[in-house]
DNA sequence: ACATATCCATGAATAAAATTCATAATTTCT
DNA sequence: AGAAATTATGAATTTTATTCATGGATATGT
């Protein structure tokens, strides 16, 4: 029946263009490079360049030109991003009714911040979220934890954003990202000459520091204690009033790379790597298994990624790695194995 | 360097939808059956039913509800449609404007149109297009000719509308949709009892058609010519004068079921399928292989399927059949090959 | 200036996934 | 009840995206 003719005829290929290529669009818009926008939809680079080549064989035209060391979107590219931006926030408000409609869209999201400096991507962050969960009781949970994933069990708090990383049975860790962590200094301070500051340095220093134990300040836990370097301390609550001290050198601090930004372009202080790699952190936010189904759980992460790469400078995306499966039976948390998406893999052995 | 840890974390796939899955829903809402959503975007129903299926695990909600012999949308399905609408209406445009950018947006589409009663969908057509592509000089060529190809050829048209699908040098044919010929009849007709006319049937009737010559007549050419019944004509050039003079009884009509909706449900004529299959006819835009790269074009072919395919009942999509690979050198007609997606294939042998 | 990172492009190999095929299950219509 | 039409599903297959392995090009630093 419906016999078919036995030749060929034309069918424009109308639009090739998937999710994918403008999800790649977005964050090469905002990272400016290949690269970096691959680690930030976490493909390799070659993926992307060849994403890159089949769009504009397709629209026959140029969409990012080579630009020395970087790239730059073209005229069309801009378009292009300009569309994915509008195309990606639609979906993702959908996705949201969509997941409001699925279960009860209330529940609790009790946060600990182990990094005090988080703060300043935080708050905003929690203004927009208690615009699209009105139903979800929003808080932060103060005061000092010497054990913060505890009150995760105990039924304390909900999230931890933190560094550490301890496995343990029915938490998750959801990577946030990577950042790194400057010495900053007085613009007069004696040090200034020096392009990357090591352990020794800070000996004879007054550090200041956020009113934290030592075993959570990295710089102390990473590099002075290895080193056997013990400087003086000083605490402030705030990251401008650490920011004081350090102007009116009082003394020296550690603090991740974005906040420093604007204080450095105006010359209120001075900022240093330490260590010729650098010193890094990771950020993860940990929930219970059961949390992490939620999906005003998986709606704030999402949302929390997003602007903190769109904010936030200098941070580079964690690679989602793979918890050694935990072999038999482990209880019924086949969550993560069933609802995770193709694109979990080891990328390097 | 930037050693990876050796163990799972969980990474939330941030919407595995994709645009494919958008069209997909899309087409379902249109079509109300998998299986005529599956012909509409030139898929199997296989694959649909897959692809619902993924989704409806992604969101943990059903999307479509089996309704009888065909699908409804639940809520959740709504709300995709909905964005789907919005997010391909917003594709569509930006292509648009990058085509622009591509080449000149001008030139010519100069319409023949064989098939008198597409006036129907052409116009609101003609009107969207105008708005699109001000650069480009729209028009009908009206009158009768014999080989509207040749006016192709000749310069003379850029695009023929009709169902004949001669394969012809530098020519393509672009499938729009197949279409089924009913016969129409005054209400008191004799023959109204008769769910099935056959060719016998019009022996000795009045035969309504447009004024075009026999052959271009599909109910005369390929059934009435080969039952040997030879029944008088009359002829008038709208569709409604072609109604109206069944109506008052002067004679019976073979027209695209399309256009009859309305007046069927009046009563005021009624539709008869013409053979036990039916009389169906294919309808294609033929336009030369070089102007079938027109960003223009394949625009107006794009939404000339959309609106149809939204606005015309009881039509189909036609499958995009290859054509015979022309095999040595047959000169510069790359352009096909080149430019159609993946999804040209056999679907059946 | 020369070695050394970085960064992007590209072809081939590989892995992933979407689609088809074959068939079962379900519903409707006669 | 049987036939026809429609959707569902598991397995096979095809198609496609992605990685891998390089090469060339552009800075970066000593």
């Amino acid at each position: 029946m419906n016999k078919i003719h036995n030749f060929y005829v034309t069918m424009t290929s109308l639009s090739l263009l998937e999710l994918r290529h403008l999800r790649t669009l977005a964050a090469l818009d905002e990272t400016g490079s290949v690269s970096r926008a691959a680690k930030r939809v976490h493909l390799t680079q070659s993926a992307l360049s060849h994403q890159i080549k089949v769009l504009q064989n397709h629209y026959g035209l140029p969409i990012v030109r080579r630009q020395g060391q970087s790239i730059e979107l073209t005229e069309a590219g801009k378009h292009l991003v300009a569309l994915a931006r509008r195309v990606l926030e639609e979906i993702q408000a959908t996705e949201r009714n969509l997941a409001k409609m699925s279960e009860h869209a209330s529940g609790s999201l009790r946060i600990v911040l182990e990094c005090h400096t988080c703060f300043d991507w935080l708050m905003p962050l929690m203004d927009a979220f208690r615009q699209n969960w009105p139903e979800v009781e929003l808080d932060l949970v103060s005061g000092f934890h010497s054990d913060p994933i505890q009150l995760l069990e105990e039924g304390g708090a909900d999230v931890v954003i933190g560094s550490e990383q301890v496995e343990r049975r029915g938490i998750v860790h959801h990577p946030l990202f990577r950042f790194e962590i400057l010495a900053v200094l007085a613009p007069e301070h004696s040090l200034r000459a020096k392009k990357i500051l090591h352990a020794h340095d800070f000996a004879g220093e007054t550090l200041i520091t956020y009113p934290v134990p030592e075993e959570r300040i990295d710089l102390i836990r990473t590099v002075l204690k290895a080193a056997g370097v013990q400087p003086e301390r000083r605490t402030a609550e705030l990251t401008v009033a650490i920011l004081q001290l350090v102007a009116s050198r009082r003394g020296v601090a550690a603090l991740p790379s974005w906040g420093l930004k604007n204080y450095v372009e105006h010359d209120y202080v001075i900022a240093r790597r330490i260590g010729s790699q650098g010193l890094w952190s990771d950020l993860y936010a940990s929930t219970l298994a059961e949390t992490a189904t939620r999906p005003y759980l998986r709606d704030f992460l999402a949302t929390a990624r997003n602007t903190c790469f769109a904010t936030l400078e200098g941070i580079i995306p964690l690679e989602p790695v793979e918890q050694q499966a935990p072999e038999r039976q482990q209880g019924g948390e086949t969550v993560m194995e069933k609802k995770r998406g193709r694109s979990i893999k080891r990328m390097n052995g």
